[in-house]
DNA sequence: AATGAATGAGACTTCATTCAT
DNA sequence: CATGAATGAAGTCTCATTCAT
């Protein structure tokens, strides 16, 4: 997963993090077990975070989270897999914020939409922008991802789709062409803004948006 | 470094890979001393590229570049160094490719300034894409270097000064903020590209260049 | 600890092997890992007795003990904590078969008194000569002992207090430096004689703390 | 070699640092040579007081000698047997200090002979203290001196020489037992007097050569 | 189910020693 | 003879994972 996949993800995706051995073993379905699991997403999420991934050991992760290593490997079955349910976790956290938003723009004119797709796009990486970068980061490293290309070529696409129904608002281009520029410098922009502290104050925010939006309907609309 | 480093850096920049405890341990002067440093370099890129950041051990290092893991310590004080020397190399490699070709953009008009900005960024990133991109994603990890944030608003503001010099030339803007939106745009257009094979043949180059340069010149032109 | 110090121990100083990082990691409450602990220690004084400090890996420890190198790590964080914990318990054997015959000497008279002292160094030198003598050489490598002079400083003044109180019985001398020669003499005769075995025997005992009271008395009443 | 053996060496006895992979591989005849073995043991002597045995690495005692580690094989065939010549260049000064005097000593009346002989046992000892605990800690794992228990009663045994041609000056006694007492006692006061720097101050010395003289005097002649 | 002691492969690094130049 | 690059065994320590309780 490049910086590029959380806000693809956010613009409507499922997330695919989930592959045979990375799996939670149980359904957790009782309370007790939620817990756990809970404590231990938190508690690996937190480490990662604050310590880094080379500090995120099983045991320092079980350590924090109040609970056995045992009981770790009782609901994961290795360390990748209870990366793979943070990763996880943070992209439904993304999806819940944005889904609904996103849905509107469909129909909206192509500056509104960008524009809200640039709104929600900031939003999304302020929920967790730590989180998302070390995760950004640490996803090759979890890999099981299917391939990335896959992965983005359908996502770009669902941008194209939307570019293809208002094909004639913007001048003539090479929609997947477009659309790849166009969702790759909204994700870049605010990835990198979010993390760098850019913007952290919503009138900065909001610049922000402003200038995203003219970059892409300008080049939409040239 | 994040993703954006390396553009920038073939923007113009000096690397500053180097650090107190970063360097390589002699100076290698001597044609074997050269060899093995040359060889131990190649076999963690390699290594890095074919196998992935875990599998750098030193002793596989060492191993597959034929020489002994005493010899790699004779040379880098460090797994991190040795990694920091790759980065240097790789950046080396940038700046060379880069150097000459920006010091002309300086005075040619936006449009093809912007153009041969975008350019010369594709050329670079093409240098060993898969290399630029392990790199990337290791240099937090190798860590040393010196705030990132310092050493990017360092280079946006090349790019800033590009603009003040040409200021008649665009729209009325917030300098720094299109700096950041047109370097940020550029850098991962050209990285997601060349990373994920849209652009390989010559073809398809071109309208990336195209693209890019249109983004920016038209949000910088309004 | 100089050869000097577990004598003084023995005197009835207390044992300050711990600090900060040379703690045993847990306290190792339950049954398996008390047989844990125990089996490296024992492992580690045999080797220290047997085969010397340099044979003494890590390694080598864990697999004479019958555990694994990790288990080592879990309870003890380096090698010098684990050398430490075996002069502790060394220490500790020693207090335990000493204190209370020292008490009683206070208010022995002078000969009586001294001759108990050596008569107990004697006895606690017997425990463990071997291991004593290895320990003694290793202590400063371990380090981590409280300034040795103060240390031992602090227990001369035992005796010195002992000088103190039997003033009248003896000829007018400087305590402290009085102190220190009959300190530093005791010590030295009864590691030596048991080190070189020229006491083994019960009878050659007698001879040696025959000598070693006489050496004492006589210099204390002159 | 214990605490002691020094000492005793400084009594009269002869090195007997060497052994077969031992001597140095070279007589050292020439001048360049010799300057060569020179730097090579005063680095090493250095390093030992001024880093620590760990620290004294064949490489890092090349270099401080300024010299390359093959030159260093030139000279020494293994680095035992460079610690072992430094020994013994430390012994040859002891004795170079101390031979003359104790000659005469074999003639004098027991006070006045014990007093030579501790007061030659302090100048022994000041001769380079930091050494001189160094390498009286290091040199059981330079091992290769022949058993310890031989080298000493060899030497004791001098002393006990020494008492028997006085034999109608001290009281009846166990001469070996005797001599054991004496040379142990003073080899003690002095090496610890020096090492705690109890003595420094020449007046401190004389007290200590007043007490250890009469310690043993009274002891003799009871 | 939970616990946490135990495991052991393997990572990084050092250093005495050799050998080509 | 000197040099110093090269070697590689061995040491310390970590951590994902298993398993007896």
């Amino acid at each position: 997963m490049s910086d590029q996949s959380l806000l693809i993800l956010a613009f409507g995706a499922e997330i695919v993090a989930r592959k045979m051995h990375t799996n939670p073993r149980k359904s957790a379905s009782q309370k007790r077990s939620r817990a756990t699991v809970d404590a231990l997403l938190e508690a690996t999420a937190r480490i990662l975070i604050r310590e880094g991934f080379d500090k995120a050991s099983t045991n320092h992760i079980a350590a924090v989270a109040g609970v056995s290593v045992g009981s770790l490997y009782q609901y994961f079955p290795s360390k990748e897999a209870l990366v793979a349910a943070v990763i996880d976790r943070h992209s439904q956290e993304l999806m819940q914020t944005v889904r609904g938003e996103l849905a509107e723009a469909v129909n909206l004119p192509i500056d509104e939409a960008v524009r809200k797709l640039v709104t929600v796009a900031v939003k999304a990486h302020r929920i967790d922008p730590k989180l998302h970068h070390v995760l950004a980061e640490q996803i090759p490293r979890v890999g099981r991802l299917e391939n990335a290309a896959t992965f983005n070529r359908q996502n770009y696409s669902l941008f194209e789709a939307y570019l293809e129904r208002h094909r004639e608002e913007i001048r003539p281009v090479d929609l997947g062409l477009a659309a790849f520029v166009c969702v790759t410098s909204i994700e870049a922009l605010t990835h990198t803004a979010v993390l760098h502290r850019k913007v952290v104050a919503g009138e900065a925010a909001e610049a922000l948006v402003e200038e995203a939006t003219r970059l892409v309907v300008g080049y939409l609309t040239g």
